[in-house]
DNA sequence: GAAAGTTTGTAAATTCATTAAACAAACTTA
DNA sequence: TAAGTTTGTTTAATGAATTTACAAACTTTC
């Protein structure tokens, strides 16, 4: 109930569905755009030559007739700007300079050791900086930074708990935003994959899905009506700390019982280390897994298993249609799999489960990194031609 | 992305927008709405002389100066028109005609045994007509009914599944509006506690909120900024069906150890029945903890305790604000509270608890029929002054 | 190959809700 | 009584969309 309508109102609304089509049904014509959205031939003219003006659609000739003066077909520019992309991790990060379309143009990994606040975020920037030089020129230059974290961030981008990580109240965005006076935007690496998931994913045509990211921890993004759901503070999606046997293991959390003591990669490698007597590695787990050691194979099954008993649980509190499950776990689909797809289809409600997908991510350890720099990309837009939000 | 900008648009906007502050912070003057939303005084002046000629607002006299010319106090007319709202339970139904403030009008509370899915829908449409039959005369009549169902509605208002009234595929929604000739809207009757106590409950000044109604299952309503959230597909918030023990006994749902297996009323009488030896009823329970009976009081206690196992991963998985229990344990609530909160102060995590309310509905057994008829209220808004919704 | 029909995109005139500016009425304060 | 304030209306201007008309560029048909 804040926004007010008026003409500018309008015009924002309109030149953003326009420029939504050119973006996603390209390449497309006027005429064209016209019918799909019910807009006038006139004002859609008027707005595309606005867009084109703005260089953020060009003509590129015209297209097919179909018994008629043949169509100026458009297309977006994705190379009017650059974002940047960032997944910070707890002992590496993945750095991307991509286009507006979210093509990645320099991808840059790093390890570090997790050594301090101020040497990591140091790292962080340096990294920034050489993906920023490497930005082709354009009109619009870097436009953004989107930052995926380990961690509950509130809504002025200020990291507030990142528990592997070590880290505390630490104000990333702000100190992001004076070393390069440029717009970041920060947030959970769950809801990033999710993001990046919906973009660019598996979930490309899915308005309501999950990703659920296996890591140390378990995490969670979601997405519902195409919008990333935040919860009601900022941080939701501690989706790891549902307890799944309210008697059970003490956990950091306070809790009894999670989730992530039982399906997550920490919990595979700890109780992997228990049973072979020394410590373990996930990759080594694998190459185990993969030659046949059925002793390793039981292991993921049993994983599989409780991943099961997690995505039931979600499935019945949140009902979305596509389940997507992310993290190096990924690795281990081949055995986790069957046990996981057995539990849901004895366990989960038949209305809910009906039209559901569950799937590993396709995007590998990109989600993530996706993510942030399509965060970057749509705040972009935001500023420019906007979609203003109302309720 | 559907719903293109116009001027009937910006119009729609800004009048339901100065229709809100006539409802909610009424009397108020057509110069401090102007003030207040940062329209012009032109504005306002033409749109409130709209409202007024469609009676949805109505002038009430000169109130206080403040120092020149005294303002015209304006008023919400509650009496233009009047809802119905009901709550369907298993073996009652309790049925209102509201004003459109959702003030009570009258009320009326039926015992039925549940006998076939026609019988009640008869007794369903004898209850409603009569009630009907009492509006006073105004200028929009009775404008709608809504309906909380103990079950899974689609988006059509098909009640899919409500296993405790045993009922499957009832089209109610349009079997009611063939009937009755006025819009229809029905939801789970959760999701209706919700809105009820988001509108005239506790939850009033909260923009996120959970309603748990604990009956004979356990469901939830869930409002995320001032808005209830269905989940994907239209039916959410079976958060009953959250596995707490993932080995635990079997639940007529296919998964093991469901919450409401442990934390219903139904979990509650079967208890106590096992450890008495004999059948009781909720209310006998409650008058021997009032006595002093120590073993019932213990039966209460854990009950809090399993309440709260449930509540944690609320809390953890969505992160609201304020958490309202409803339903007829509420009785119960000086005996379940305390062990609630103790587990609730020890077991969540730290950040998503700070600002958390933990309450027990103070609507009573009406939070449900509220919300229903406050379904209907929004329903007749939307059709006339109507703020589009965009995605 | 000419005529007829289609499709695309632009142009001109019209509509309409908001804003801005001016103002009259009603009231308080000095 | 005069000066200043506040309220709410009136009038003119703004600007974005729509409607209608039309030119240009095609395809189809005879």
């Amino acid at each position: 109930m804040k926004q007010t309508g008026d003409l500018n109102l309008v015009k924002k609304i309109n030149k953003t569905i326009v420029l939504h089509h050119i973006r996603t049904d390209s390449p497309i014509s006027r005429a064209k755009i016209a019918e799909i959205t019910g807009l006038t031939k006139a004002t859609v003219s008027s707005l595309v030559n606005e867009l084109i003006e703005s260089s953020l659609a060009q003509e590129i000739g015209a297209g097919e007739s179909s018994g008629g003066r043949k169509p100026m077909m458009l297309l977006f520019n994705g190379t009017a700007g650059y974002a940047i992309g960032v997944d910070l991790g707890v002992h590496d990060m993945l750095a991307v300079l991509t286009d507006l379309t979210g093509k990645v143009i320099r991808e840059k990994r790093i390890q570090h050791y997790n050594e301090s606040v101020e040497q990591v975020t140091n790292l962080l920037k340096e990294t920034i900086r050489a993906l920023i030089e490497t930005a082709p020129q354009s009109v619009y230059g870097v436009i953004g930074i989107g930052l995926g974290v380990p961690g509950i961030v509130d809504e002025e981008g200020n990291l507030l708990f990142a528990p592997n990580l070590g880290w505390e109240n630490v104000s990333l965005q702000s100190e992001l935003e004076a070393e390069f006076g440029l717009p970041v935007v920060i947030d959970n690496e769950a809801n990033a994959g999710a993001v990046g998931e919906k973009q660019f994913g598996a979930g490309k045509d899915t308005a309501n899905l999950i990703y659920v990211s296996i890591g140390m921890g378990i995490g969670a993004g979601i997405i519902i009506k195409n919008e990333l759901y935040r919860g009601a503070t900022g941080f939701s999606g501690e989706i790891g700390h549902i307890s799944i046997q309210h008697d059970g293991p003490k956990c950091r959390c306070g809790s009894l019982g999670c989730w992530e003591l039982y399906a997550s990669e920490h919990a595979l490698l700890e109780q992997a280390g228990r049973e072979l007597g020394h410590e373990v590695d996930l990759e080594s787990l694998l190459t185990k897994a993969e030659s046949g050691d059925a002793g390793v194979i039981q292991l993921f099954e049993r994983l599989g298993y409780y991943l099961g008993v997690g995505v039931v649980n979600i499935i019945n509190g949140y009902n979305p249609e596509f389940i997507i499950l992310g993290g190096r776990l990924a690795g281990g689909e081949k055995w986790l799999m069957k046990p996981l797809l057995e539990l849901l289809k004895k366990r989960s409600l038949p209305h809910p489960r009906k039209q559901l997908k569950v799937e590993f991510s396709e995007l590998g350890d990109r989600s993530t990194v996706l993510g942030a720099a399509s965060f970057a990309v749509t705040k972009f837009f935001a500023s420019t031609t906007v979609s203003v939000d109302r309720s």
